[in-house]
DNA sequence: TATGAATGAGTGTTCATTCAT
DNA sequence: TATGAATGAACACTCATTCAT
């Protein structure tokens, strides 16, 4: 209303340059004169749109926790809606796509989360409000889950979320590395993923052995 | 065993004292002062033992290398001896515990390794000999791998060692946030591997769905 | 009377402020942005009137030189009509009142005086012409002068002309502090200052002791 | 004991430097470059020794109270002890004399007492210890202050206190700008003092008139 | 071995000032 | 006349590293 689509878009490029650096260098080893180089700003400028370093890391934190609580809400991304192993990986292929936007704040998430700086409080609080949401979003879900809900947690972050945030942490760098197609290696991964975690936790998915036989 | 009076002592608690601020700031967080407050010494006396910030990293990095892949093919840890989910889980046990030891060096190489520094590289070429000593290791395994060897790495990786890795990383933080004891978090934790990935990739490992039924 | 509707008003607000901002922070502690708020206008208009934070300061010193010299020449504050200790007291009332006005920018002068810079140039000829004219309005003064001018402009600078300026700058500090009403300041004040000062400098002015006696 | 007596110069050395361009470009105005430059250190060096460029302040205003505090308990700056205009002169020279040795810090204390920020609150402090010390220190005084103890504290700042910190601060600059040596403007300043501030509140202190007769 | 002192090269941040509109 | 955006030049402060002893 008051701003022009110009204003925006620097103050965003900025914001977006601090994702890529702080993906890159880590928190601590980004240089904001990097980020405003990165952004084709001078370097105050990024102080005339934010606070400091630390406020673009927070809004960079904020952004993701509600672009991941609007996806899990999302019709096309219900996780309950899963009826079989096909449906299952077109749900995974679009979860993907929209973490893989993110892929630089949540490079971010998994250093800073690691850390024992009140910094982790905020990022655990966050992945928190993902598992809370997740389990009432998925109402058959829910209900299996009350009996024992800290069990489900631990299922659900650390051979759930966590191998899926590895995944879109890791997955450039693993495709330089071995030299294989984005495509190729998400298929290997959602293979993967379902035939662990799904099969391990959604009623009636269907199990089969990870390792081809010999 | 092997250890003079006191210089090596002096400079082993350097390195340990390293590790901890490493985990606890992330490697650019973390200040030589406060290396040199922990472990009790002048700040100029690191600087007599190691050549610099960095090559105490490097050393963390490589003890960490070797302590797993001695790991790997130390008899009481050895993944080819499972027989049973019981045999696995205290198998597993032995590897966390082993891993825990080092958890402040694992914290450090999640950090580190989701940066697109060249400092990646190195970590991912560790991670990457594990991985090939894991299968070379437990032959019958490295049979089956054969056939499709790209997807069984990612498998390894994304659904195997990550989530372990990131278990030793957050354990501590997970107890303190949800109040838990470690002996209950790690039987879930475990239990929940072994349902996930363990069941995947271990021949005549045995299914069970891991969300009480209603 | 000389004001255009709108546009002298804002730069006079301008002015004003600058005035209240450097006497709070000091020249050098003041910022432009504080100006332009305490101001209600945008930063960058102080520029489009006035060339230069500097250029504030330069006005503000010559409009309170020309209000000290007119209040020199002031029929109703002229220190040479001094007849009795009451017509004193009602003098040193109108000059304070007048200075008053101008505390802020008083409070600028004693700050930048102090320094070393060239400033301090600019503003001992200030003090130096207000001190000629002094002598040179108060005819029959100048004459006594004559023989000892240096002692004369030694004496009127440091136990007349500073002690009202001090006066005019603290006062409001001192009420705060030792929760004195003004009225009852100024009356203490003023008796000090004519039992002091015009009692050594004011031909037949009275002597009487300042401490109350036991 | 435990340090060499050039540790300690250095570290002196770099307050002395701090006083000297604190009162010539004003606290904020001062660059801590450039008291590293003046005391022949590097900068860093500056932040090993002192916490902050506010802690050099502090550190110099505290020394400045310590060092006037003794000044008024010293057997030879005893103003009780004041029995002639001759021996009142000799004591003023010698308060004079100690208090120019921290003319730089004087200067600041001038400057920074204008503003309105909490600073001022500190050195308002001093200045009232410092009076209060005054009054109990010159025992006599001290009785007839009694009666009306806010009036004479009134004529100690401003008649009394204020003329001499200005005489301090700028004796220099007057020295400098009319060209008159240091011992003839201390005369006519210290007549000028006696005939003001003393013959108002020294009991039976000799008044005599301040303008040469024509 | 051990340390207090010292430093060069940054590092995040600020600020007076200018530009485009 | 007025403003939001933009910038160059600092600025206080930090930090890994080295030196002298």
């Amino acid at each position: 209303m008051k701003k022009q689509p110009q204003d925006e878009t620097t103050k965003e490029r900025i914001l977006t340059a601090a994702a890529a650096v702080f993906a890159n260098r880590g928190f601590d080893g980004a240089r904001v004169e990097e980020i405003a180089k990165l952004a084709g700003v001078n370097k105050a400028l990024i102080y005339y749109y934010y606070q400091s370093k630390e406020d673009l890391l927070s809004i960079l934190f904020n952004e993701l926790k509600d672009a991941i609580l609007t996806l899990l809400v999302s019709k096309e991304t219900r996780i309950i809606d899963i009826t079989s192993p096909e449906a299952a990986a077109q749900i995974m292929n679009r979860i993907l796509d929209l973490l893989e936007e993110r892929q630089n704040v949540i490079r971010v998430v998994i250093m800073e989360c690691a850390k024992r700086t009140p910094i982790n409080t905020q990022i655990f609080s966050m992945l928190d409000e993902i598992i809370t949401r997740m389990f009432s979003t998925t109402e058959g879900w829910a209900i299996e889950v009350g009996t024992n809900r800290s069990k489900a947690m631990v299922t659900e972050f650390f051979t759930g979320i966590m191998p899926m945030l590895d995944y879109v942490a890791y997955h450039e760098i693993w495709m330089e590395r071995y030299g294989i197609e984005e495509t190729i290696l998400r298929k290997q991964f959602i293979e993967s993923f379902l035939g662990t975690h799904f099969a391990y936790t959604v009623q009636g998915f269907p199990h089969k052995h990870g390792h081809p036989e010999a």
